[in-house]
DNA sequence: CTGCTTGCAAACTCTTTGCAGAGCT
DNA sequence: AGCTCTGCAAAGAGTTTGCAAGCAG
């Protein structure tokens, strides 16, 4: 996500206008790297704008995907889609307790498909995925008796 | 997926018992690679026994999902979350325009994050997805005009 | 028989849509 | 001032839950 700033002199170049709404979005998601949902980022945006719409905040994340500003990430929906500021091709680490997301830096190689194994695909991209269990929740699961890692459907 | 005689097996070891719903959802799981919805089990099983309720299909899809015979697929929730019949690890060939999902028969080797790359995560396993068009979507395209792949939010 | 399962309906979550009025440029 | 954008409300998907009746074991 590039800044505030630049945000702006996107929207005006395409000839979208510049609102507080949309000023107050670009600056939530210029802070963040959480992978929030259009949901989270309407909570906090009302915390700090109490009348603005959820349906504005859609809107501009929409907006937002089509400018490639923003990138809907793949996820297990545990809770709606997610958003991805980071518009660069990177990876993922995901905690399969807490549903925490992280970037991972690194690239790796190798990680391509020769044509029979394609099936006729044309790629574009690839991304890989970690799943596993983040700092916090190893240490919770250590607490709790047993550290057998749950598969994630585990408690109900 | 296991064959449908399994599953029944599976489920009387575990005290679930087998009704004829039950019945139908395995028969229908064991000859499907296309990794549906429960919406769309839901559908398919009507065609054949039209009082089987929406529930008892959700409730056995999340049952398969303990007994780790199914497993949720990340994706980027076009239509509701997605279950895998194949839960030997294997990664995915994902198609941006019509969102069909294939597995890839092949590993990589490589794709693996050190101590420090990994954020203190304990890594459990890793998932390479493939974003692309496939064999279908690739010739739509090139039929309409200008065949530059869409965004998969191009066409509007 | 016993109590797990089913099926209905309603609740819930996330997202989209229609439309009138507000406000940016 | 014009036209886009906002905000409200309602609709729409997908999924979950509560509870009485049904049926597997």
């Amino acid at each position: 996500m590039r800044s505030v700033a630049e945000m702006i002199e996107l929207f005006r170049e395409r000839g979208f206008r510049i609102t507080p709404q949309r000023r107050l979005i670009f600056t939530l998601l210029a802070a963040d790297n959480s992978h929030p949902t259009a949901e989270e980022l309407y909570q906090r945006a009302t915390a700090i704008m109490p009348e603005i719409s959820r349906t504005t905040v859609y809107n501009t994340v929409s907006e937002l995907v089509s400018l490639g500003e923003l990138t809907p990430v793949e996820s297990l929906s545990e809770n709606g889609l997610r958003y991805d500021t980071n518009t660069t091709p990177h990876h993922h680490l995901y905690c399969m307790r807490c549903h925490a997301l992280v970037d991972v830096g690194r690239a790796f190689e190798g990680v391509t498909l020769s044509e029979e194994d394609a099936s006729g695909y044309k790629i574009v991209r690839s991304q890989v995925t970690f799943y596993g269990y983040c700092p916090r929740c190893l240490a919770e699961m250590e607490r709790a008796t047993h550290a057998d890692p749950p598969t994630h459907t585990g408690e109900k």
